[in-house]
DNA sequence: GGTTTATATTAGTGAATACTTAAATCAGGG
DNA sequence: CCCTGATTTAAGTATTCACTAATATAAACC
């Protein structure tokens, strides 16, 4: 599953946004989801699958719980196929001050 | 349509990737799609609606071809979406260094 | 061990969407 | 004008996918 195909779900966004701040168990997120999104904690879980299985979130257990964090690696990844359009946007700047800057480095 | 749901298809990707080089009549473009996914004309035509109407691309009428350009403000979009993540793979600079590094500015 | 709490999985359904073929639009040249 | 080339639009279809309801798994606690 490509990157895009994940993120273009705003349940799987927001998760990922949640999960941003900090890592988070199972339950809390489908707390948050629930309320914003009105649908069932087995919908939030199906979502946190999707994002396990293609790389954007690990998980943990502790105890019965399941503590989620984010794996930006994809999102690093998506980060990169838009360098190509930075320039619609970014001023410009030497190679070396943009090195620097974005402290981008090639990925293994 | 959010700009997620745009860059979702490949085919789209693509497309914005063959743009970024500088515009390119339908016709350009249709070429190597159709060569590189194997779809037909009409297909490709569709993409730009789809393109054209979320605000990726500007079209201009050349006679009887259209010539399409990209527009990055939804590219933009994801960039700063992808902001509250960059922590995770960026060295720490200070405010104002990142400032000048990005050069991102508060878009109206 | 049985109940409760936390989470994941399965099966089934409806809506969204990317495709095809066919037809429509439209500019330019003979 | 009619024809050709360039492009878009329309109608129909098949697949994908996010959801619900129900069930399964598994740890914790009594």
């Amino acid at each position: 599953m490509h990157a895009f195909d994940v993120l273009r779900d705003p349940v799987r966004r927001r998760i990922l946004e949640l999960l941003a701040d900090g890592e988070h168990a199972s339950g809390e997120v489908a707390a948050v989801i629930e309320r914003e999104f009105a649908i069932t904690q087995a919908a939030v879980s199906q979502h946190l699958k999707v994002l396990r299985d293609s790389g954007f979130a690990t998980v943990r257990p502790d105890g019965a719980r399941r503590i989620y964090a984010v794996d930006a690696d994809p999102l690093q990844d998506v980060d990169a196929w838009l360098d190509r359009f930075r320039r619609f946007w970014e001023p410009k700047l030497d190679a070396l001050e943009t090195e620097i800057a974005r402290g981008r480095r090639k990925r293994t």
